[in-house]
DNA sequence: CTAGTGACCATAATACATAATAGTCACTTG
DNA sequence: CAAGTGACTATTATGTATTATGGTCACTAG
């Protein structure tokens, strides 16, 4: 279990606090609420009764704050995904929940979470650690399904598994990244089946 | 010849008049240096020696000069597109030059002409018509590219053709697309062959 | 030593008065 | 009638003075 915890934002005083948790409950009450940017660090201290320096004792930066909870959001939505892809057992049909969960996930971040989404597209635009992350997790799964579908001899074995996680990556993307989910609205409805198929279609042996 | 220009901006005044072409020359030297934003009405009407409201019987509003700029860039991305269509003479490198060639023009664009990709990234957002215009004939080139190859035996002929332009459409469209470009470059690249790739298989027999 | 803070500073956001600008129209000139 | 414009307005952009905010640090209380 080799856990490589990449801490962007290498957290400040103790990792494990109830006053930690409380800075990351009132954050994302707050930021959920009235937005990143309208959420002072002072109002976070005024929300858990202490000093806005006290703050300062565990997180780095209010970005920092943000990034924490910007995780959660994507972690969320991964969890989502995971589930939708656990459901089906043939990987073919994997591919196509997968791609269904994450454009329905991340409308509903759009449309029920907007504050939130805002974070995750900043996050996205200026590479937070945690969009980062979620987008190599997300590939992650992707290249499972397809090692998975190699050996049940579901999709094919010539083209350089690396490659084809890649292309499939790509054709994902416009959906996955909330920026750019915002400029396809347009087309989130047939997307996912049109796309899958295509991408499956890529894939028969 | 069912010519249906549809101009979404009716043009006003006389369609042929030396006037329109000062005016359209006058415009493309200073949004092309200037930029859309910074180019006032007035600085038009100075540099062709009228007055503003002269540029008015011609054309219906400032966007309207900027949409027939647009237009006129992306027309000329347009051909660049189809003379690397043109090279090739079998669909399937037809289609990888296409490919190729959206992303290298749009590139090129954002990098050699800044302002004049700003218009083109404004025209996507706001859907002004060239840009809805542009998207629509690279679909036919697009379409045209794939009935060629059905009739060739290059490319597989069970999926509805209308599926299969649209999903390959959707594939492309983070390059074609200024806006979502700016989002893309650090898979400008690798994109074009990796998903061209990915395409080419989807269609394969 | 640990838990916690008030006072402080540089930078960023805001508010608001002022200046520019898009667009129109009645009008002149030949 | 055709070619062209000055003067005007409502809206938008801009500069600036002021406030708010992120972040630090030396410090206190227990």
């Amino acid at each position: 279990m080799n856990k490589t915890v990449t801490h962007s934002v290498p957290a400040r005083g103790p990792a494990d606090h109830e006053v930690r948790d409380q800075i990351v409950a009132a954050a994302t009450e707050h930021f959920s609420r009235y937005g990143y940017e309208k959420t002072t660090v002072s109002d976070l201290a005024k929300a858990i009764g202490f000093s806005k320096a006290y703050i300062y004792k565990f997180f780095e930066s209010k970005q920092a704050i943000g990034e924490m909870i910007c995780a959660n959001c994507l972690r969320q939505i991964e969890a989502e995904v995971r589930a939708a892809v656990d459901e089906a057992d043939r990987p073919p049909e994997k591919l196509r929940r997968m791609f269904k969960a994450i454009v329905a996930a991340s409308l509903r971040l759009f449309f029920q979470d907007r504050k939130l989404y805002e974070i995750a597209a900043s996050a996205a635009t200026e590479r937070w650690q945690p969009a980062l992350a979620y987008e190599g997790r997300i590939r992650e799964l992707l290249q499972d399904i397809l090692q998975e579908g190699r050996q049940t001899g579901d999709f094919e074995r010539k083209t350089p598994l690396d490659e084809t996680v890649m292309a499939i990556y790509l054709v994902m993307r416009p959906y996955l990244n909330p920026l750019l989910l915002q400029h396809s609205f347009d087309y989130t409805d047939e997307a996912p089946a049109q796309l899958s198929g295509l991408v499956l279609r890529s894939l028969s042996p």
